[in-house]
DNA sequence: AATATAGTGGAGAGTACCCTCTAGAACATG
DNA sequence: CATGTTCTAGAGGGTACTCTCCACTATATT
């Protein structure tokens, strides 16, 4: 009952992204997205709101994505030091795969438009990181570590760590070396050991 | 000889670490800085040949006035260990006393529109990451760690940790806890003590 | 006082971008 | 084939920003 799509909204997006990762969140503009798509302006307008929405769906697609398999992994075992090396690793290794994505991700929520996004996007957006923080929250308990302190630390050893280590890297503009994962999980195992 | 400047670089350059730090590079536009500082354009271009360039100066006075203090406390002590926390310890406290510099240092160059930059720029940009890579590299053999791998340990124990911590809450929009000396200390240690 | 110099003040051209709007194309269904 | 629906296609208005340019101002030196 109606034309079928030229442009899909994937499509669109996958371009927004490689304009992210090349010329960060400034360089998603509408007619830049158009023109990586060869896809006329109105497309756009067709399928997203405005700039704003454009920002939400890129940020949150690759977000959502990468959480898929990080959930997977941080819970991947009993024990909860096995589970945190499998999660340092699985961040280094989806960053290897997925380079462009990998970059949007060392930016924050904020520098995509957080403050001009739809409710429903702020929904999403919250319900990952609640789901983030719920997750490390039961990895302390099983290690043992408690307060807010602890917390920070689990948190450090499990997310910020290993990804310190991809933005250091991307940020030189080269690509992860092939030891990468390994020098992940040792150190994340390292602050996980002395809680 | 000349007329007293109302308008002096220092000046607009903190007009413009206020409005990066609340709205990324992207915010900091030639005519936003002006009106920030209360200045015409005209005065602006008188300071800086352009946008590149304010820009990059504002990076690289924020970026210098952190080393300034960051070389100081790595190379404090005769003992690396010691060392390398006081260098932890410094980068939460700096941190703590410039906040709006601090979320400027969580960005890089590139977002600063390094590709743009002057010659001049980019070797005091290059001037500040060697030196870094120097005193880190020292720091390394002092601790007796060799290969690729093992000075990559030693950097993300001594820079990107504790910068991490400090990006975790601005990113969150909260300021440092009181504990974040502290934790940032002990994070930089176990890092560098299971070398 | 005369002059040179460094700076202010702001108008305005040029450009890039966001978004709207209309015309029509492609397809499914009756 | 007729009709309704989704989508393409792109022209164009409005806006924000960068940068240029020139008249004017305040000070130091002679």
């Amino acid at each position: 009952m109606a034309r079928p799509p030229r442009f899909d909204t994937s499509q669109l997006l996958d371009a927004a992204v490689r304009l992210a990762a090349e010329s960060g969140p400034s360089g998603v503009t509408m007619s830049a997205v158009a023109a990586a798509a060869g896809a006329p302006s109105g497309s756009l307008y067709h399928r997203f709101a405005g700039r704003s929405a454009l920002l939400a769906e890129v940020w949150l697609r690759t977000v959502e994505g990468f959480q898929e398999g990080y959930f997977e992994a941080l819970e991947s075992s009993n024990d909860p030091r096995t589970g945190g090396r499998a999660a340092a690793r699985h961040i280094v290794e989806w960053s290897r795969a997925h380079p462009q994505e990998a970059a949007l991700l060392l930016y924050g929520a904020h520098d995509f438009g957080r403050d001009g996004w739809s409710d429903e996007h702020l929904r999403r957006a919250d319900e990952g990181n609640m789901r983030v923080r719920a997750s490390v929250a039961a990895l302390a308990g099983a290690l043992g570590v408690h307060g807010s302190q602890g917390l920070e630390r689990v948190s450090l050893a499990v997310i910020d760590l290993p990804l310190s280590l991809v933005r250091r890297h991307l940020r030189a503009g080269s690509t992860l070396p092939a030891h990468a994962e390994d020098l992940a999980e040792q150190c994340t195992d390292a602050l996980l050991a002395g809680g």
